[in-house]
DNA sequence: GTAAACCTGGCA
DNA sequence: TGCCAGGTTTAC
């Protein structure tokens, strides 16, 4: 499910509830996650503080007070969800782990693919955030000069590469599509034979199409929900992701539907070239 | 590179 | 019953 947009929108819907809390307890009901949660993850995490919530790419950060973090990635499926102290807790089958805050709110962890993972560690030497490119609004880094270094070695396709989290953080297979309808450029083009105007449009929808997209809150295609579990709105907007046969919005050809890299793409053959 | 792996649920 | 899903890692 999440990616940028929905991670930055649990972020803001959580930071107020749980920067300056403190844990004062946490159930571990599965530990089995991508990785398995270490045995001491709840002794690390209890008696400390949350000091500040961020987002690095699709990972949400809980900054504690002893120069760590909790580490936590959504997956497919994966949901951070607060109760608040009047909000009854009945945990279901994929509730995997509860954090319980010095006011009584809990912060659940679920996941029914358990394709997330939460871990404990210092951002700043993770293996897990190592090697992640620019975050896409950091505009000293990503921009047109930053892609064509890629464009010079890879002969990946433009959908790959803008997949790849070590080119540019945060992007997943909706917003790829959408952003590549915004450039008009097929996700099966070569990277290396764009030119440099269309690394320049992909920059350029690359940040609308995010910024929309957490205007909106992003997608609840299926089952996303935020921080405080309200459903987004970025999916009533979708241009092309997962709309195969129905009307382009700018010229009304059917979308078409294609396979790279293993994930459904999707384009509007007369807008995008 | 490309494919398969991890896991569950929903839908045709 | 089989295929698909918003992600990432691992192995040919």
């Amino acid at each position: 499910v999440p990616e940028l947009p929905e991670v930055e929108t649990i972020l803001r819907t959580l930071a107020p509830l749980v920067e300056g809390r403190s844990v004062v307890g946490v159930d571990v009901r599965c530990a089995v996650l991508r990785r398995p949660l270490t045995t001491d993850f709840a002794e690390t995490l209890a008696g400390r503080t949350v000091v500040r919530l961020s987002r690095r790419a699709k990972y949400l950060l809980f900054a504690l007070d002893d120069r760590r973090a909790l580490i936590a990635h959504l997956g497919m499926s994966g949901r951070l969800l607060l109760l608040s102290a009047a909000e009854p807790l009945d945990l279901g089958k994929h509730d995997h782990v509860v954090i319980h805050l010095d006011d009584g709110a809990r912060v659940v962890f679920n996941d029914p693919r358990r394709f997330g993972l939460l871990m404990i560690d210092d951002p700043e030497t993770s293996p897990l955030l190592r090697g992640i490119g620019p975050e896409p609004f950091d505009a000293g880094r990503f921009d047109c000069d930053y892609l064509e270094r890629w464009r010079r070695k890879t002969k990946r396709t433009v959908k790959d590469v803008l997949m790849d989290q070590h080119v540019v953080a945060g992007l997943g297979n909706i917003y790829v599509n959408e952003i590549l309808f915004v450039a008009g450029i097929r996700p099966r083009r070569s990277f290396a034979r764009l030119t440099r105007a269309e690394l320049h449009l992909l920059v350029d929808a690359t940040r609308q199409i995010l910024t929309e997209a957490i205007e909106h809150r992003g997608s609840s295609i299926s089952d996303f929900l935020d921080g405080i579990g309200r459903r987004g709105g970025y999916q009533w907007r979708r241009r092309v992701y997962d709309r195969a046969g129905e009307p382009c919005v700018r010229c009304h050809t059917a979308i078409k539907s294609v396979v790279v890299g293993q994930r459904s793409s999707f384009y509007c053959p007369n807008c995008q070239r």
